[in-house]
DNA sequence: ATACTTAATTTTGCATTCAAAATTATGTCA
DNA sequence: TGACATAATTTTGAATGCAAAATTAAGTAT
């Protein structure tokens, strides 16, 4: 991908520093549904032996990102209207819990740090920089998501997201999709500032549907 | 523990059992929170080398029910007072959307169990059989799980519930506490029954919280 | 004794090795 | 040539080996 991505590992665990990178390759789409996960190249580009690179992936496998077929390694999983709608209903509920935990928990700092995001991204949804808003809008989310001061909430939302962020950077949003994304993401400042929980709960629920279908459709027509 | 849990593993890979066994050994207790886990000791009891043993442990780590600490190996998580504010919320949210498909997907026959399995928790009930029911309670939210149809939200949810298992059934319930469950109960089953999944999902939502309450009463006073 | 070093032991993280399974290559015969 | 059998190679799953870190034990000085 680039030379930040292939520098050699040092920080922290070998497998927990593999677990994040590989994730990546799979959510930015280098490692392509259905292919099979070369362990011995990707060992020696991340210049690791193989048993931390088998405990990643034995992780991914339990996260959905991979599936380990017996004797015959891993393979990424493919992404399948099924499996989404699995994830996106569990999401949704993971995400209205963040929601209102955060209106009663977010602190100001926190909350001009969100609508600072929310105008960067409305800058790069007006200029239609599609990968700068994606990454802002992820911020956002997760902004809202550390605001709730919940680990075990966040840790669940951690292992999902990555099924759910893969299926968004397949797919590409129609315009009017988008247009209705950007309006939600209003609503869901205003919600946030005017701190009620149960509203911006049930918008991020929504939220996440609108998406689902997003993504379906565009699964239907092309993947 | 007995003969089953201790034979020496056969079938499919090793990390995979092992992840089974382990959770296992955590959820019925032998494997106490904040103990650190004995990876040799473990290794030597189950026949198998510190390799998929230790995969196992970064798998059952990123499900939250051990905790890594770096050059210092694996210890079950702790479950504080704290804590269980924490995964009760998310256990409520993911619990009330397995009422809310629950109600749009379960069979006839899953709905006969159901009611079954409520009439026999009653019964244990007015018998004041304390562990009985638990135990019958428990099946009935597992049999709502499952007719829910959704892998990804039984595998969230069995997680969670893992962590939180000892303190639920730990704690006694005073008498009105008792009485309050039955109530809701009853009222689970009817909206099952009417299959009305927002208001089943409301109910199970403040079911989880008064369970809480519960808990955190008895863990104030006793734990 | 008690606190503080420092040495012995254990535990941990990762690399390497080894056997079994799967894949690919090679050879045989119709 | 092409279908099949068999041998060579690669890949996979798991055990073992080894260096670094952490824990425990044993001295030493106050």
């Amino acid at each position: 991908m680039n030379v930040r991505m292939d520098a050699p590992i040092i920080r922290r665990s070998l497998h927990d520093e593999l677990v994040e990178r590989l994730q990546r390759l799979i959510i930015e789409g280098e490692l392509t549904p259905g292919e099979k996960v070369p362990e011995k190249e990707l060992c020696e580009r991340f210049n690791v032996s193989r048993t931390p690179m088998r405990e990643a992936l034995k992780v991914l496998a339990n996260a959905g990102l991979v599936t380990l077929t017996p004797n015959r390694g891993a393979s990424v999983t493919a992404v399948t209207v099924d499996d989404l709608q699995e994830v996106f209903p569990v999401m949704g509920a993971l995400e209205a819990l963040s929601g209102e935990l955060a209106c009663e928990k977010i602190t100001g700092q926190e909350l001009a740090q969100v609508r600072a995001l929310h105008e960067e991204m409305v800058g790069h949804y007006k200029a239609q920089r599609l990968p700068e808003y994606f990454k802002t809008n992820e911020a956002i989310h997760l902004a809202i998501l550390n605001a709730a001061r919940n680990d075990t909430l966040a840790a669940q939302h951690q292992m999902l997201s990555a099924r759910v962020r893969r299926a968004r950077y397949l797919a590409n949003m129609t315009r009017e999709r988008w247009d209705k994304a950007v309006a939600e993401h209003e609503d869901i400042l205003a919600a946030l500032e005017a701190r009620d929980g149960p509203k911006l709960g049930k918008i991020l629920e929504k939220h996440l549907k609108n998406k689902l279908e997003t993504v379906s459709e565009w699964l239907k027509a092309n993947g």
